[in-house]
RNA sequence: GCCGAUGUGGCUCAAUGGCAGAGCAGCUGAUUUGUAAUCAGCAGGUUAUCGGUUCGAGUCCGAUCAUCGGCUCCA
């Protein structure tokens, strides 16, 4: 037979081998760093016999397969620990994930001295070095076979495969787990793991169902990858906005204010305001109208809208509903009925359109207690928002202006590379959650996939995350933790304006729907907030800078004219402090960095006498002297490239 | 909402059931300083809150609140 590897080279066999033979047959090293094998596309066990010719591609750690299978394998051995200590554990899945693996069992919580016990029992299983071996048998059989061994978790997952399945299963000396496979030959090929944590999960995702015990933890092919990465953990842990903001007194919170309402601090405060300032700049000169709505309005306005049927529980309600008499009124939890009610104040005409309207609006949102999360999951939050009021032939250009915005805003904001774009969908087996039928749903979301690819936009497609009333385009980040959270959302909206009767007039004086779309340009200022601290480490660019310069005089001498340069930078908007302690200058330099501040001028009588101040900024270090105003000039730039100053709007 | 951990001054942490303490930050003096920590002194606390056990609770028990790690949810 003839096997072709991945360089492309052959190789010629009398017959028939198994994947790890060969591998041993091309280098001894390979066979050593070999975790599975592709043959011809599929990703099969080591173990493996070939007997016809293929295409034969051998993948070790380095190969996400291969990782990954060296990582289900060990959630493996994760099990057979936990059931050695704790007999009386349940098993029920033990996936790769990509950090890692977890396996989830039904016990008692783990403290982490049962992790550290279970890590022991772990690493003695990979010293014995069984060998993981596959065997099959019919569904009846299996179903039987783990009812015996008393693992109902994995009966249920049998029962749930087709009649005719033939279940495969894996031991590893007394072992085994039910498992698809494939895996590592042998257990002592895992050189180097972690147990990381432990956690409440449900099974199978749902929370109806009983909760699990899940442990998590990763592997990697030598022991340096493990530090590297628990060293990794520990530094991300640095950028995490929710230490970082406080740190830096961004924001704070308040035990007696409650959950999820965060303090912005000056700091914090100050940026948002920069951010507000050229976001709402920006939309006007992009035909945006601005209103400015109750937060709050009656029950009945919900209603219409069916906000009050999809998310009464997650709004906060005044008034009491046992009392018939009494007004019901609700914290506003999005704009959109408010916003209409500006547009239907009078009767329009397809001249008009399309109208945008943009509302810097603060929404509450009364979120389960367990999801509130520093600055990007809180009860109350202000979103640029925003809605168009379009005809159908302006959907596609209107819906290309509002990505064109979202871009500009992410790529000024230096962060346009760390998004993906998702087009969220109904989903078509859960059909009571949406307004609308199948047809409206099929033809509105073929209508957004047009746009989308008629614009070039990379996206992919999920089921389920649209909202109640269509489509959305939800661009999404991901946190220091790799948790992905939507920064911005672009959405279709098919039904809302037959639900407010909205409508305008077509050329023909026909009273005629139109189409909204809803959107946001920044999205969530607090979570852009906690998104700028993590991407840039609280360093952020100097335009969004609570504090841009920071003046150092050397000695007290030096405070008038400290004061003097102050008045000057901030009479060009420039947002300047001055550290008037009578500490030695390294001291204060220290601080200065430790602030994050991206601009110091060190003061002292030299400079006084020839105007000339020492600039150290905190990314080059020291830059040496210059003038006052060729620094002005420099570090204006750097601001007005970005925002409009108030002076400039009033030239 | 569910599972778990945690909660001592602004921050980082200490204190076998037996006098609540240190370092940094702060304030007041002194020092007047040129690039990573000048010296001295002072102040700062109902140990998250409420209740219980005890001669005695930061410590043990219960409830509540908040924070964190997850799960679920997210217009």
């Amino acid at each position: 037979m003839k096997i072709t590897l991945k360089d492309g080279t052959n190789k010629e066999y009398e017959s028939s081998k198994s994947i790890y033979e060969i591998a041993v047959d091309i280098s001894e090293g390979l066979a050593r760093m070999a975790c599975v094998g592709e043959v011809n596309g599929k990703i099969l066990d080591l173990r493996t016999v070939i007997d016809d010719d293929c295409e034969l591609n051998i993948l070790t750690a380095h190969d996400e397969m291969g990782l990954r299978t060296l990582r289900h394998t060990t959630s493996h051995v994760l099990a057979e620990a936990v059931k050695r200590i704790f007999p009386n554990a349940k098993l029920a899945i033990g996936p790769s994930i990509d950090t890692g693996f977890y396996y989830d069992f039904e016990a008692d919580p783990f403290t982490r001295d049962d992790l550290d016990k279970i890590e022991v029992e772990m690493k003695k299983i990979i010293k014995e070095g069984n060998s993981l071996e596959k065997f099959t048998m019919p569904r009846e059989e299996a179903m039987k076979f783990m009812e015996e061994k008393g693992e109902p978790y994995k009966v249920e997952l049998i029962r749930d495969l087709p009649e005719d399945s033939i279940i495969s299963f894996y031991s590893q000396g007394e072992f085994v787990d039910l498992c698809a496979g494939p895996h590592l030959m042998s257990t002592k090929n895992i050189k180097s793991f972690k147990l990381i944590s432990s956690s409440g999960a449900y099974w199978r995702g749902k929370s109806e169902n009983t909760m699990l015990q899940r442990i998590y933890g990763s592997a990697f092919s030598k022991k340096e990858e493990l530090t590297n990465f628990l060293e990794h953990l520990e530094d991300i842990k640095k950028r995490d906005h929710n230490k970082l903001g406080r740190d830096m007194e961004l924001f704070t919170t308040v035990d007696v204010i409650g959950q999820g309402l965060p303090l912005l601090m000056p700091k914090g405060a100050k940026i948002i305001q920069t951010l507000q300032r050229w976001i709402e700049d920006e939309e006007e000169r992009r035909g945006y109208v601005r209103t400015k709505t109750p937060m709050m309005a009656k029950k009945e306005l919900y209603v219409i809208s069916d906000h009050w049927g999809h998310y009464k529980e997650g709004m906060f309600i005044l008034g009491n509903e046992e009392d018939e008499k009494s007004e019901i009124f609700a914290l506003r939890p999005m704009t959109c009925p408010f916003q209409y009610y500006v547009y239907k104040q009078s009767q329009k005409s397809y001249r008009d359109l399309p109208i945008r309207y943009g509302e810097t609006s603060t929404l509450f949102r009364n979120e389960d207690s367990g999801e509130m999360h520093g600055l990007t999951r809180i009860r109350q939050f202000t979103i640029s928002e925003g809605h168009l009021i379009v005809r159908p032939d302006q959907i596609e250009e209107e819906f290309k202006e509002c990505v064109d915005l979202a871009k500009y805003c992410l790529t000024t904001l230096g962060l346009e590379n760390d998004v993906t774009y998702r087009m969220s969908k109904w989903d078509p087996n859960n059909q009571e959650k949406y307004l609308g039928t199948e047809e409206t749903w099929n033809q509105v979301q073929d209508m957004m996939r047009n746009i989308l690819n008629h614009i070039g936009v990379v996206f992919t497609e999920e089921d389920g995350e649209a909202a109640f009333y269509g489509p959305k385009l939800d661009i999404q980040a991901k946190n220091v933790y790799g948790k992905e959270d939507t920064m911005i959302t672009i959405q279709l909206d098919m039904f809302l304006a037959d639900r407010f009767d909205m409508s305008y007039k077509d050329s023909n004086g026909d009273k005629v729907r139109p189409f909204i779309i809803h959107r946001t340009s920044l999205g969530c200022y607090e979570r852009t907030l906690a998104w700028l601290i993590e991407k840039y480490a609280g360093k952020f660019p100097t335009w969004l800078c609570p504090e841009q310069v920071r003046i150092l005089p050397i000695s007290e001498k030096y405070i008038d004219y400290a004061a003097k340069i102050e008045k000057e930078l901030k009479s060009y908007g420039i947002l300047t402090t001055t550290d008037n302690r009578s500490e030695k200058i390294g001291y204060k330099i220290r601080e200065t960095r430790l602030a994050k501040v991206p601009y110091m001028l060190v003061v002292g009588q030299k400079e006084e006498e020839e105007n000339l101040v020492s600039v150290r900024s905190r990314y080059e270090g020291d830059e040496g002297q210059k003038t006052l105003l060729q620094f002005i000039d420099e570090i204006c730039d750097e601001i007005k490239n970005k925002v409009i100053r108030m002076e400039e709007v009033v030239e």
